[in-house]
DNA sequence: TCAATAGTGTCTGTTAGACATTATGGA
DNA sequence: TCCATAATGTCTAACAGACACTATTGA
């Protein structure tokens, strides 16, 4: 029950910021400003007229010192679920940011997703939804291509998707569907990792393609098979 | 700049209902409450405390007389566009009805999404966010099917899904899928429209389908072709 | 030489769209 | 009878996954 009476919003923006992070799915989680020293999002009650792209923005640099590769809106929380401010709604984002490029300011830390401190159930129920929303845009944003090095082996590529993606793929299927789209192009440079014949390097070159735009699909009922 | 000090909450909740007018998408607009007689999308400022879906599930009632067929959040609006209230914040939802169920309440009108009256800035976003929504749920939850009546024809469904989708569909691959997919079953019954074949009626009654999950879509680009 | 990884060719099953054909009523 | 619509069969192209094979390095 805050009385809000000086010159901020009466909602939070929320962030929720995902990496890669050795193999798996990682958030950026800040030590709590609040008296009990728990882990929350990072969040900020805005100013009046400030515009939520802009405070989510600002927000991302703050927490990991460099402009997120891509953020989203992940819509308005609250619904009985607690929040560390105590405010009624919460607006969530989600961003992605590659791991090595930038550090995560002082006081945050990444978590892996299937490993996180006890949350505030608004926190917990953004991660989850955050999670959700990266997946569905895995395809249709070149999210992975932007949490990679300008230039990446196909074979990181792969990974950085199924690590997106929570799930394995084929390889010859990856590759000639990556291929189709047109979305790379080989450079003349090679990388000797370790053991075997070494990967050739590639770019991210995305040429429009005009795709045939399929039917229906009727996927109710969530079947996931498997 | 409105002072709020009463017990509401500081932001609107606004709905964008759809339904399926002879073979065009419509919009629920309401004869708006303020001073200019413009039409709105449905809004209210809930009281503080109340949820947000039990505030827009009871928008939705109050506008087309019964419960929605589907309704799902869209997100949060403000950004600097224009509203009715004049609050800086409003979280939108997006439902749809059938639309010969239940005539609209007192007050509020069908428009053709083609052909819409002029309406406040944020209130435009929130119709074109709400019909891509739209097109993005229909393939993952039972929409058209609860646009139609108990017993339909396959060409009833399949315009149907036409007119959701904004796009023309093969009719033999359509069936194919739709019988693949084990959402309908035939009834005995049979209806006679006009000049040409009777067609069969059925009713959704959908049995669980393992779906082979499939891999990657590298569908950037926005490549709709054609 | 062996182990390990990169990269590719072939085969098969599924599916979407094109097209044509049959079925069945009303005008 | 003719016409309009329903319903279905066949063909083809695209594509995903399985599998196996070759290529190229380091140990």
């Amino acid at each position: 029950m805050s009385t809000a009476r000086h010159a901020s919003a009466p909602f939070t923006v929320d962030l929720v910021v995902l990496t890669a992070l050795t193999s798996e799915l990682a958030v950026l989680l800040e030590k709590g400003k609040g008296n009990s020293g728990r882990w929350t999002l990072p969040w900020r009650l805005p100013v009046r007229s400030e515009s939520l792209n802009a405070v989510s923005g600002r927000l991302a640099v703050s927490a990991v010192g460099s402009k997120a590769a891509w953020i989203e809106q992940l819509g308005a929380f609250g619904d009985g679920r607690a929040h560390p401010s105590l405010v009624q709604l919460s607006v969530a984002f989600v961003a992605a940011v590659p791991h090595e490029m930038a550090g995560p300011e002082r006081g945050f830390h990444w978590f892996p997703v299937r490993d996180l401190p006890p949350l505030a159930p608004r926190h917990r129920s953004m991660v989850e939804a955050a999670i959700e929303r990266l997946r569905m845009a895995v395809d249709r944003a070149p999210i992975a291509f932007r949490l990679l090095p300008p230039r990446f082996t196909l074979t990181e590529l792969q990974q950085m998707y199924e690590l997106l993606l929570g799930k394995r793929l084929h390889k010859a299927s990856f590759r000639r569907s990556l291929q189709a789209a047109s979305l790379v192009t080989a450079t003349d440079e090679w990388r000797s990792e370790g053991r075997g014949r070494p990967a050739q390097l590639y770019t991210f070159a995305p040429k429009r393609k005009n795709r045939p735009a399929r039917g229906v699909r009727f996927d109710l009922l969530g079947g996931t098979g498997v």
